[in-house]
DNA sequence: GGCCAGGTGTTCG
DNA sequence: CGAACACATGGC
């Protein structure tokens, strides 16, 4: 189907670091694995994509997982026009970012992987993971074309993993972070799903109970899986911002409420104009 | 081959 | 409290 849209751009979105199962297949293509479905998008034009769902699947699923209920215009105007030139400039770089609704669990392994790894490498050890724990599923396109692809794995099939068939993903020594974690989620212990509907502090909280989930990655999880945009992840990245170009001087408070947004426009600049 | 990566847990002042 | 260190692995 045709979507059109605005404030959507795939190859910003695919590339922001917030998503690790959605690849490029061709010249301004994408397929993405979310919530046991396969979607392929094509951008057509700046506010013109080409999705492989029919309409019944993206006003079931699609439409909520790339939070296109939320008009993203007001919020890139106010931030493209404010005081601060270096958020201006990083706004309109990455116009067509939103922030994805994903799977909880999927956000919270995927950026329990995250830690001390470049995103080529989170990318490579959660496709082993889907692969060596998920299922195998299969979609096929209108005219017959057939794509196998796998499932993110449940907390119950991680939770009974053997640490040394988990190190074949090369997590290393997360291993024993990712089993207890997943222990954790499957027996109740913490509700990701009831977490959606908590303050996001007390969320934020209830996740670094979690082994192997600190401040940043309890953030993103929060940011990226629960919904919660005032989640601000601070990697590397967003601290030499902090650091290189506001001096130690940038505040937070006055994006109260959507302080992830910020960060994710902040995020995408810096990687892609301040790397090596 | 060495340094770095969307860090965290532990230990030691 | 904060600083220093280990941790397993792959990208560049």
């Amino acid at each position: 189907m045709i979507l059109e849209q605005k404030q959507f751009n795939i190859q910003q979105i695919a590339e922001s670091g917030q998503c690790f199962r959605m690849d490029p297949i061709a010249e301004g293509r994408y397929a993405v694995v979310a919530f046991g479905r396969y979607l392929e998008i094509r951008q057509l034009e700046e506010e013109k994509l080409l999705l492989s769902c029919g309409e019944k699947e993206f006003h079931d699923l699609w439409k909520h997982y790339f939070d296109l209920e939320f008009d993203y215009g007001p919020l890139v105007a106010r931030l493209s026009e404010g005081a601060d030139a270096f958020l201006r400039e990083a706004v309109l770089f990455g116009q067509g970012l939103r922030i994805l609704r994903q799977e909880p669990f999927e956000a919270l392994i995927s950026f329990l992987i995250s830690q001390n790894k470049n995103i080529p490498a989170i990318k490579r050890s959660v496709q082993l993971l889907c692969q060596q724990y998920g299922e195998l599923s299969e979609w096929a396109s209108a005219s017959g074309r057939r794509v196998s692809y796998f499932t993110f794995p449940t907390p119950e099939v991680l939770a009974a993993a053997d640490p040394e068939d988990l190190r074949r993903t090369g997590v290393g020594y997360r291993d024993v972070f990712i089993i207890k974690t997943a222990q954790l989620i499957a027996d109740g212990t913490v509700d990701l799903e009831a977490s959606k509907h908590l303050p996001g502090p007390e969320a934020i909280a209830r996740l670094k109970s979690l082994p192997g989930v600190g401040d940043k990655v309890a953030n993103c999880v929060s940011l990226f899986g629960l919904h919660h945009l005032d989640g601000c992840p601070v990697d590397v990245w967003i601290a030499r911002a902090m650091d290189e170009i506001y001096s130690g001087c940038f505040d937070w408070t006055q994006y109260t409420g959507y302080c992830g947004v910020v960060q994710q426009y902040l995020f995408y600049y810096m990687r892609s104009n301040y790397g090596k």
